[in-house]
DNA sequence: CTTTTGATTGTGAATGTATTGCAATAGCCA
DNA sequence: TGGCTATTGCAATACATTCACAATCAAAAG
């Protein structure tokens, strides 16, 4: 496995400029309204998951933090940004390059919380596998590595 | 790979009887309260993770719900129970069965919230791979499986 | 450009999970 | 049995998230 399969940011994700956001969200029939272009503006410029607060506190005077929680949960639905769980019970978001496999995991550090991108998962064959023994259809997974990064071990 | 590899109810796992649970719990200095041991109780007739709601409202007039809380917590510290998360922002508690890889997962109806154990696992070398690259150490994951059950589909 | 209209927002209250402070209680050991 | 200390019950609290509803604003129509 070559070290080039391991992204430890998300900065090197190509990634659709703003506008093409912009340009997808009119699209629909939703209009474009200032929180949703603030946010669709922080999230763009995100390499990890955010929470809705520190979006919220991100754009500060734009919207109130309710807008922000129904802005998002608009976002998953229309299948703009998808969920992440880290296991403090706070919930992340981030925009999913739409197309291309954007599938990936993390790695958060259990001291400081580090967030690394991870873009390994286990073979597609034990998805098949499970579908076949438990007659589960659609199956989809959350998956996050948790450890000590180098600094706090 | 053979159907037997699936265990699809935690029924089938072998378990310490409810007394060597007891036993380990008065092997430290920690007091055998009556909350303990009815949670104790209950949790070893799971064959699914429990939320502390489902303890409390299964052991009743036992103890109090913020003890529900407190021994959860507490044996999640000394390693009795781990947690697991199901992505819906209720805590999930099962106990752990010392020494044996007692590793597993579940896989989670969208629509019934059925559970099944999935004993299936990714291979070792991925979390060697990933503590090669990202120079994490101690990786622990949590994975969880999502999807339609049979009856939903 | 103005008007209209329905989607969207801000506000504040409500919900639900989880934690905590403190006085009362109950294991455990001598 | 009596006493010490951990533990509990209770109520208050913290925090993430959602909701009801009136006010507002984007987009379409005139």
């Amino acid at each position: 496995m070559k070290t080039e399969e391991l992204h430890c940011c998300g900065d090197i994700h190509k990634r659709a400029s703003l506008d093409k956001w912009i340009e997808r969200l009119q699209s629909t029939k939703l209009k474009l309204t200032t929180p949703r272009h603030v946010i669709l503006e922080f999230l763009h410029k995100q390499s990890h998951p955010a929470t809705n607060r520190e979006i919220y506190n991100g754009i500060s005077n734009d919207c109130d933090l309710a807008s922000v929680y129904r802005t998002i949960n608009l976002f998953i639905k229309i299948g703009f940004v998808h969920q992440f769980d880290f296991g403090d019970g706070i919930a992340r978001f981030e925009l999913i390059e739409p197309g291309l496999d954007s599938h990936h995991h993390h790695i958060i550090c259990n001291d400081c919380s580090k967030v690394i991108e991870i873009d390994h998962c286990f073979p597609e064959s034990l998805t098949k596998t499970i579908s076949k023994h438990t007659g589960f259809s659609q199956i989809k997974h959350k998956l996050e590595f948790f450890g000590l990064c180098p600094k706090c071990q």
